[in-house]
DNA sequence: CTGAATTGACTTGCCAGTAAGTTACCATAT
DNA sequence: ATATGGTAACTTACTGGCAAGTCAATTCAG
């Protein structure tokens, strides 16, 4: 028995595409969709290129997959924030004490929904973008819509833009907690908390009219 | 006379270099390094691949000519802001206002300082990253530190995740004014006001201790 | 008539995707 | 218990296309 290359490892197909689709995350999100070669995943699996192919069908076919699985995680514990009765603030830190909870584990799932490099005319993933991005904005949308409104603001424009801030806040401390591993989701919120409080000191408000 | 293709079309080098530079800048900013081939913008300036290798060497070397074009003129313009004697949010609201007075004429500039897919192993790219990004950082840093200071924290993790904040604030405002073409820098200008003033109003901040 | 501007037509290499085959597990029949 | 056949897991070795980078030739300007 000359050690065959070929031929099963007895490992079943739910257990494989779980394992593949944990590689995939971890590097599409270190390395973003187009500088990702499927050859990449397949040897960190420990698995054949075809071995992809059989069961996600292609490159976009992985990546919606992916986008499937932390999707759900995400916008589930989003959803279930949500329906907390928090206001304002209050509201926002505690959507951020959630987000690092979910992302301690593997914080580069968060990266997969922000890639510039995917192929958004593709079906599946257009589809799943849709899905997940569409009901994690739509949260936020909610909530900075009722911040704004606590402040007499209610400009649509304004409340859009204000969107585009938060989801980019959170984005960056994501990114920031990227490149300082060694945070726990605790001290990522607690922190958090310290950079919001600094813009009510005294002295440091003074905006212009 | 069959109407030659080759030959000279009586462009400078120089003319032609900068054509290059500006197309490249906004193939570049829109699609994203790893993405763009040469020959989409080689089309667009109506000129043919080797001509952009003739002058500029190799994709790396027009990306890196991109960054120094561009960089030079954000470097510039945020560090005569610094100057200026403005303080906390006030030297954060200049800046900005000076950010969106340089992008009015080509915001996808921005984008090239923040393109995950560009080859940092490049010795170009990576020399001129080195320049204007850390010029640019170095400024935030600057500021953001003495905003810190002025609510008594000295923390320098603190510092360096809001210097992440205001950075991806910025990058998020410029992403958001990509959508809306319309807006003059001077309307970017007022609403980033106006979403900073919505943090004051009573009722928003209700921070947890 | 020299040199700079310019291009068509190549080569090269990587990577998505495929074809065709190999081995092991497992159910059923004897 | 043991043979046996079907199917699911698995791989090597290919094809095809696209985009980076090169070469040799061509034409116009001064």
């Amino acid at each position: 028995m000359a050690s065959s290359r070929t031929g099963t490892k007895g490992v079943a197909r739910a257990d494989r595409e779980a394992q593949i689709v944990d590689a995939a995350t971890e590097v599409f999100g270190t390395d973003g969709y187009a500088t990702t070669s499927l050859e990449t995943i397949a040897e960190q699996v420990g698995v054949s290129k075809p071995m992809i192919y059989h069961y996600f069908g292609s490159k976009t076919g992985l990546f919606t997959a992916c986008l499937h699985h932390n999707g759900a995680i995400i916008a589930d514990e989003i959803e279930r924030i949500a329906r907390e009765d928090a206001t304002g603030l209050e509201r926002g830190m505690r959507t951020l004490a959630g987000i690092f909870g979910i992302l301690e584990e593997q914080p580069l799932m968060w990266r997969l929904f922000f890639d510039t490099t995917a192929p958004v005319d593709d079906e599946g993933i257009e589809a799943a973008l849709a899905t997940y991005t569409d009901r994690i904005t739509g949260l936020a949308q909610e909530g900075v819509a009722e911040l704004m409104h606590l402040a007499g603001n209610d400009d649509p424009l304004d409340v859009s833009a204000m969107v585009a801030v938060w989801m980019s806040l959170v984005d960056s401390l994501v990114n920031w907690w990227l490149e300082h591993p060694d945070e726990s989701a605790h001290a990522m919120t607690e922190r958090s908390a310290r950079l919001i409080l600094a813009l009510y000191a005294p002295g440091v408000a003074q905006v212009p009219a």
